[in-house]
DNA sequence: TCGTAGGTATGAATTTTATTGGACCTACGG
DNA sequence: CCGTAGGTCCAATAAAATTCATACCTACGA
């Protein structure tokens, strides 16, 4: 079960949640630009500089926490967006390798 | 330029257009079947019995295709689809080996 | 030659996704 | 205390993706 912020646990991931999460392209590019960053980085979703609105903005970030691939952790007035590296890393190898190198131009 | 079938060159494949294809769970187990499958297998896109009508089964099949994930060869009557796993390896290296390890159910 | 099996193309209906505005909440700075 | 920045939720809408029926095509076997 997720917990009340919707993370899933490492075992509860499921690929094809996944897939689809990194099938949107400003999806991708935030988990590509998240796996480039230095280990842990935080960043606001705002922060992405999306060219959509705020509501859509937090749409995209509850997909991404809800496939598992990012955790939202509350730090003052934002929510700081951190990839799962390790967990992803552990459960899907490669995964993160390919999404960095096939970043789209 | 994809050809005339809609099969794109090898360099022409794009990461989040594989994505999106992927993203479907029939596309999803046509493709992990096919790479579970022997080297070179053939198969008619009716033989996977997924369970909707053939226009159906034809849009799949060329979503798949324009992918870049199948081939597909005229066989006498039938279409067959192959996998095409030099070109998927070659590109998008682990690839084919997360799909079949993490095939639902 | 006729019937059928396997595919395709097209257009329409349906379902999913993505997007937004607006109301609301909270922490921070002045 | 007030304004603002960063986010959430909800309901509505727009845009995509999926599905299907129908009509059509082609190779094969009886």
């Amino acid at each position: 079960m997720p917990d009340a912020e919707g993370h899933p646990l490492p075992e509860e991931m499921d690929f094809q949640t996944i897939l689809k999460a990194l099938s949107d392209p400003m999806r991708y590019e935030v988990i590509a630009t998240l796996a480039t960053a230095e280990e842990g980085a935080k960043r606001s979703c705002a922060s992405f500089g999306l060219p959509v609105s705020k509501s859509t903005l937090t749409y995209h970030f509850r997909v991404l926490r809800g496939s598992g691939l990012i955790k939202q952790v509350d730090l003052g007035n934002s929510r700081m967006a951190q990839l799962r590296r390790q967990d992803i890393e552990r459960r899907f190898p490669g995964l993160l390798t390919l999404i960095v190198e096939n970043r789209a131009g």
